[in-house]
DNA sequence: GTGAAAGCGCTAACAC
DNA sequence: GTGTTAGCGCTTTCAC
C-alpha cells in the first residue's frame, strides 16, 4: 500500500515551500533555476504526482473532459472518443464518455451533470438539444465544442464543410443519368433540421434535379428506419433511382431493405452515405459517401479546447473538409 | 453564473449540522423520519449536489472508472463502454476511457494513472500485461474487474465460455468435410498466449483433425494482419480449407485478400471469426462468428465492481456464454 | 439522534 | 524570488 507523496514531501525534499513547489508545477510565477532544478529533481526522486482531487477543490475545475454523443458505439463517434483522448492526454484530461441515446432529456441532464462536476469541458454533438440548452454551460464558464453541422449557439464549433464533396457526389449521379433522387434524413424534430439534407436540396437543383418532398423520408439515425425509409421510397410511384442517407447506418439499413425487396444497387438505385463509417468498405457493394473525418474532429476539438483553456476569450469554428469516396454503390 | 449550494446551504436551510446532511445523504448512521425529511425537502429546494472534487479529497477516492482497452474504436470495445457507462451512472460513476492501442507500456501508465488519480475501479481487457503489473492496482486496494479469456492475477473477471459455441463451429466446419484447419490467431506476445487459440486447439481433435503448426498464423488483433496472416496460409503446401480468426477484425482482412487472391469464400476456404463485431453481418459474405456479447460483459463488470464497492471482499469470476453464429463465411 | 470541528492536498493572495 | 497561510466542501471522529 504505497502512501501518496504530498506537495509538502516534495517540499521538504527539496527544501523549500510547497507554494514553490505548486509554481514550479504551474509555471504562474518566476522560479530561479536552481530552485526548480531541486524541485523538479524532488519530484522524480519521490515520484510525486499532483492529487487531482485537492486540486479540483481548490481551483472549482475537473481535469475532466465529457464527450456528449449520441451513440458511443457508432464508429463514427468511437473513433472521435478514441481520438479526443489520445490528444487530450498529454494535459493530463481524462475523457468521460456519455451517451445519450439521441434523447433530448439526457443531452440535458448530462450537460446539467458537466456544470455540477465542474467538468474543465464538454465536447458534443447535439441531437435534440436546443441552442439554449447550452446556457447553462457558458453561464458556468465551462468551455464546450460542439461537433455539428450548423452552428450551435455560443461555443467553439467544429464544423464539415460537406459541399464540395456533395457536389461531387451529385455529379457522380446525375453522370449516371440519375435524375429522381431522394432522401432518407433524419428525424424532424432533429436539432437544426438535417443539414445534409438542406444542403444537398440547395445543391440538386445545379445539376437539373430537385428533392420532391414525396421523396425525403424521416427517421431516425437507425439501421431499422434506414430498412423502413427505404421500402416507403420503393413504394413511390415516382421511385427514385438514387437514394442520399444521412449517414452510413441508415445507407446499410436501406442495403438490407434492397436486397430483400430484390433491388440491384447500383444498378436500380445508387446509394450515398455520409460518415464513412468504418464499415463502408466492408458492406457488399462497398458504400460510396460522403466522409466526415473522426479523427480530424476530434484533433480539431481537442485543440479548440486546448485554446480555450489557454485563455481566447472569443469563438472559433473551425471547417474540416468532406470528402467524396466513390466506391461501388453509386 | 449560478453559484454552487454546499452541504452547508443545506444544513442552514433545513436547520441541522453539515454531518446530518451528510450521513443523509450516506446513510452511514440513522437520522430521525423528520430530520431526513427536512433535509431531502431542503436538497430538493436548493438543488444541491455533492461536490466530489471534495468528497475525493477527503475519501481517497474518485467517482471515476477507468476502461482501459487496446482499442477503443473497436466496436467490441465501443460496445462494452456505452453498456459499462450505462450501467454505473446510476450510482453517480463516470467511465473514463483510455485506449492501450495494445502496448504494455500504455498499459502499466494507464494502470499507474489510476492508482494517483485514485480511481474507484478500473475495468480492462489487458492485451501485453503481465499479471503482477495488477499488483499496483491491488496494493491500492482499487478494485479491478478484468474483462479477458483466461484468469488474470487476484481481480474480479468476466470470462467467456466459448467451448459449445467453438465445438458448433467445429461441427459446422467439419460436417462440411473440412479437415485442414488453420488459425490466425493473436500475437506471441500477447499476455496468456491467445486462449482462443488453446481452446480451438484443445477441441479439434474430437473433430478427428488438427491444428498443425504451420497452419497457426500470430499477428495484431488487425486487419492488415489478417490478410497477411491469410496470404502467408495460402502459400502453405498443406493449405486449409477452414481458417479461424482470434477476431472478426481480422478476419475481415483475411476476406480481403481472399478477395485479391480470387479464393472462393466458403467454397474454397471457410472462414470464421470471434466476436460478432456490428459489421460482422454486414460483409459480404456474412461472417460467421463466434460471439461474445459485449453487452453481457458489460454488464457483468458493472455488477461485480458494484459488489465490490458494497464490501465483497473475496474475487469472483462471472462466465458468460459464448454463442456460435453461423452466417455464410462457413 | 445530533453537532462541532479537524483535516484531506492543493492554489493563490498577501507579505516580505 | 520565496514563504505563510486561508480555505475550497466534504466525511468522520469524538463528544454529548
Amino acid at each position: 500500500m504505497q502512501e501518496r507523496v504530498t506537495m509538502a514531501d516534495v517540499a521538504r525534499a527539496a527544501g523549500v515551500s510547497s507554494a514553490t513547489v505548486s509554481y514550479v508545477l504551474s509555471g504562474k510565477r518566476a522560479v530561479a533555476p536552481q530552485t526548480r532544478a531541486a524541485v523538479e529533481s524532488a519530484i522524480a526522486e519521490l515520484g510525486f504526482t499532483v492529487n487531482t482531487a485537492a486540486r479540483s477543490l481548490r481551483t472549482g475545475r475537473s481535469s475532466l473532459v465529457a464527450l456528449i454523443v449520441p451513440d458511443i458505439a457508432n464508429p463514427f463517434f468511437a473513433q472521435l472518443a478514441a481520438t479526443l483522448q489520445e490528444e487530450l492526454r498529454g494535459m493530463g484530461i481524462h475523457v468521460v464518455v456519455c451517451n445519450t441515446r439521441a434523447r433530448r432529456d439526457e443531452e440535458r441532464a448530462l450537460l446539467a451533470e458537466a456544470v455540477q462536476q465542474r467538468f474543465t469541458g464538454v465536447v458534443i454533438t447535439p441531437f435534440r438539444l436546443l441552442p439554449r440548452d447550452m446556457e447553462t454551460l457558458t453561464a458556468a464558464g465551462i468551455p464546450a465544442v460542439v461537433s455539428a453541422d450548423v452552428p450551435f449557439g455560443p461555443v467553439d464549433l467544429v464544423t464539415p464543410d460537406a459541399r464540395t464533396a456533395t457536389r461531387r457526389a451529385l455529379e457522380r449521379v446525375t453522370a449516371a443519368q440519375r435524375r429522381r433522387i431522394a432522401m432518407i434524413a433524419g428525424p424532424r424534430d432533429a436539432t437544426g433540421g438535417d443539414p445534409r439534407l438542406e444542403l444537398l436540396r440547395s445543391l440538386a437543383g445545379q445539376f437539373g434535379t430537385a428533392l420532391p418532398r414525396e421523396l425525403v423520408i424521416r427517421g431516425e439515425h437507425t439501421r431499422e428506419a434506414g430498412a423502413a425509409g427505404f421500402a416507403r421510397l420503393m413504394d413511390r410511384r415516382y421511385r427514385p433511382d438514387a437514394v442520399f442517407c444521412a449517414n452510413d447506418v441508415i445507407a446499410i439499413g436501406a442495403m438490407d431493405k434492397a436486397r430483400e425487396l430484390g433491388i440491384d444497387i447500383p444498378g436500380e438505385v445508387a446509394l450515398v452515405g455520409h460518415d464513412d463509417a468504418a464499415f463502408a468498405s466492408l458492406v457488399h457493394p462497398q458504400l460510396t459517401t460522403i466522409r466526415y473525418p473522426a479523427d480530424s474532429v476530434g484533433r480539431a476539438a481537442a485543440r479548440l479546447l486546448r485554446e480555450r483553456l489557454d485563455g481566447r476569450p472569443v469563438h472559433r469554428t473551425v471547417h474540416v473538409e468532406a470528402e467524396f469516396v466513390a466506391r461501388d454503390s453509386a
